[in-house]
DNA sequence: GGAAACCAAATCGTCATACTTTTAGCTCCC
DNA sequence: GGGAGCTAAAAGTATGACGATTTGGTTTCC
């Protein structure tokens, strides 16, 4: 059912256990600036602060370290890298980004970002798509205008990301694939903090179909145009907001 | 000296000590899919494999979970995931996936990629880049000219990295930043592979040269258009050489 | 004979501890 | 004052023990 193929592995995109959970408030600090950069923390600080063995730390930063969050020297302990150097890319640093004291400058990225890659995403789709996606995606665009009709929002987000997800996958490019995650989380974020529009949003969602039948008909270019003029408009409107 | 600030922590790109050395050697063996997806490893298999003791191993195995490659499971063992949801813009995954097996594949997504982004980044870049970006820029392509006339194909690369990087950067967004590096290796990769282009190099200097005095006179279409055609050449070529 | 409940083994998860290695920073000597 | 060497602090590694959980077979009951 639904988009995705796999769903073995569904629920599996948070790091389990105990490290998981130091993870979870570690990152936040880290993302907030509340734990700021070349901050310089001891392992046992942190064993003695969560309550947890040495272990559970070690495999905790670890993790940080691969995300270049921090880098652990003997003799010095566990440094805060500047946020120059984090996997901006990295599922989780977006997260934890987008939940705190940077999210204007994290939603301003992401929409650039959208602005690149979603319009290319389109045109890739629009050669490449399965028939199968160009299926989903007709059908996608017409539960999203019902939605939007009926106003509810929460179901219209999720038909929204669903949509600009399947139009990622479907461009046949594993990289802008993997983006749709991260654009779920724009839109998510987006939506939790009131961004959305209320007056444009009927000419989005007309784009929106433009994009689908584009992309079902095969025309690149129209389908690159229309989505290009729903990702900037929502960059705009972005801007505009966060004044 | 040269592009970046914070050498401070330059070298600390890769994970250090034992569980480093594990991953330089069950990072590539994944991305080859020598350990193919599904594969179930038991770390205890893993200790007498590579004569580490469980520490590493554990430390190493959350590496790659945080690069979503593996996923561990009580009574099962450590599942390999399936390569659509590994964390394809992670570093270590894209180095070694260049290494190994699909570095077509991986090619042509950067190639894509670069094509949505780097035109992008130009436009951005006309606008916000500093006095000194946009010195430096002029000055990388200045050497960049000189490098190709004399035929140093290694200080040329070298330059070239360094020139599309600076754009990425000077962008003003973070994430395109963070894509230098990417970037950098997919140039690497393709000298190493012998798939630079010799004949319409001319041309492709020319187009640096172009970008870099639309940034520097701050006109955004030119810089992005000039750009847009390195890129989407680059990507012709790269095809064209993968037949 | 089949289905539900149960049990046991396998494997990871966590903890505690001991030892090793590196290295920043101090001391002491020249 | 500067450099060689010492010291101690912190992470790195190894190991043993135990806990938690999941799987898959086995038993039992209908």
């Amino acid at each position: 059912m639904g988009v995705g193929a796999g769903d073995v592995y569904a629920g599996r995109m948070e790091i389990q256990g105990l490290p998981g959970r130091l993870l979870d408030e570690l990152g936040p600090a880290l993302a907030s600036g509340e734990i700021p950069e070349g901050a310089v923390l001891r392992g046992e600080e942190l064993e003695e602060r969560f309550g947890v063995s040495r272990t559970v730390v070690r495999e905790a930063v670890r993790i940080l370290e691969g995300m270049r969050m921090v880098a652990s020297r003997r003799r010095v302990g566990i440094t805060v890298l500047p946020k120059s150097l984090w996997d901006v890319f990295d599922p989780m640093v977006i997260r934890w980004r987008l939940a705190g004291s940077d999210r204007p400058a994290q939603l301003r990225s992401l929409g650039s970002l959208r602005v690149a890659v979603e319009p290319a995403a389109a045109a890739l789709a629009a050669v490449h798509a399965t028939d199968d996606d160009r299926r989903e995606l007709s059908s996608l665009a017409v539960e999203l205008t019902v939605a939007a009709r009926e106003a509810d929002l929460t179901t219209f987000l999720g038909y929204d990301i669903a949509f600009h997800a399947l139009v990622l996958r479907a461009s046949g490019n594993e990289m802008f694939a993997h983006l749709g995650d991260t654009v779920g989380a724009v839109l998510t974020g987006r939506t939790e903090y009131h961004l959305m529009p209320h007056q444009p949003e009927q000419y989005a969602i007309r784009l929106h179909r433009e994009v689908a039948d584009a992309i079902c008909s095969g025309h690149s270019d129209e389908a690159e145009q229309a989505m290009r003029t729903i990702v900037t408009g929502a960059l705009e409107e972005l801007n505009q907001q966060l004044s």
